[in-house]
DNA sequence: GGAAAAAACTCAGTATACCGCATAAGTCGG
DNA sequence: CCGACTTATGCGGTATACTGAGTTTTTTCC
């Protein structure tokens, strides 16, 4: 049965197909990437719009928030931390520096180290930020059901740890 | 017994709270736009696994589907389509156009638009790169049960479309 | 104890993503 | 037809996010 036809067509690659209906088989709103970028670009612009009177971004209060739980950290723990790349770690730290918001000194203890903490004046906006942030994460998930909301982040915090790997710094194929 | 010590306590504001209990009352995994962020940050590690030796980012590829779906577009349409800022999208075409992936050229009905549309070297790459797109789609979704993924997938269409008035460059309350 | 390996960091470079201001081109009311 | 408004783009600036190269300090192991 298996003709030479047969087996050409079933053998045959995708990019043999035409390129418009490639694309018409995945469009954006299918793509679940996409998605994903647009709604953690709707996430910022929500944060903006509740915190923005701060000035502070959704990253820079994501590193606030950990060092009031853990001072005197260094800039790799706290990339891993909060999944962000270690040079990023540093710029972040350096404008938030710059604004008086956290010091930063060198270990004395291992000398390679840059550890972090919150000035008093850090301590405060973090605080004073918090339910402007709740109102944030709350108006993002506003569109589903009370009920649906948890099933949904669990839904996310399982495909992050299941690409857990990904993502961040912990390892480079290069 | 409303003494002056338990009328303080009844009065404070929340920012007077141990700041550490807030926070600890909204760690990291339970903030919503974190998870999307990190969610977002795994996708673009996957597309580069997989789409890595084209060179093209998620959003070039983006670029290149809407172009190849509809030729002879504006910048602004493109960022609309998409959910990209326009200066961002010139930004890419930028990019595109010096490898020779997309041409622009001003429009003769108005002089103010640019028009881009992908060379056939452009047409070819993104026909090209249509299964390790489709590859890295189906890794973001592994970790959920096939038939979670469509309600994944339709959660994040009901909030990107819930707060559809962001994210994008349509309205600044500036 | 000293060379090699590892760890933490810095710096430079690139790509996304957005804002505000400026400029050029089209549109529309009077 | 002309000034006011709108629209499309360009340019400069900032913040995130990561790679790769290079530096300093610590650890490891022979």
């Amino acid at each position: 049965m298996t003709t030479p036809a047969k087996r050409r067509k079933r053998d045959a690659a995708p990019e043999s197909l035409e390129p418009n209906l490639l694309v018409s088989r995945m469009p954006l709103w299918a793509r679940p990437g996409y998605l994903v970028r647009r709604l953690h670009q709707i996430h910022y612009a929500l944060f903006f719009e509740e915190c923005g009177a701060f000035e502070i971004t959704p990253v820079q209060y994501g590193v606030l928030t950990t060092l009031l739980l853990q001072a005197d950290i260094d800039q790799n723990s706290l990339g891993r931390e909060l999944g962000i790349d270690r040079t990023n770690v540093a710029d972040v730290l350096n404008r938030l520096s710059k604004r008086g918001l956290v010091e930063r000194k060198r270990s004395s203890e291992d000398r390679r180290m840059v550890l972090a903490r919150l000035t008093p004046e850090g301590e405060r906006i973090t605080s004073e930020m918090h339910a402007a942030m709740q109102r944030a994460q709350d108006r993002l998930l506003q569109p589903l059901l009370p009920e649906e909301r948890n099933a949904f982040l669990t839904m996310l915090i399982r495909l992050i740890d299941g690409n857990n790997h990904l993502g961040r710094t912990i390892f480079r194929p290069s």
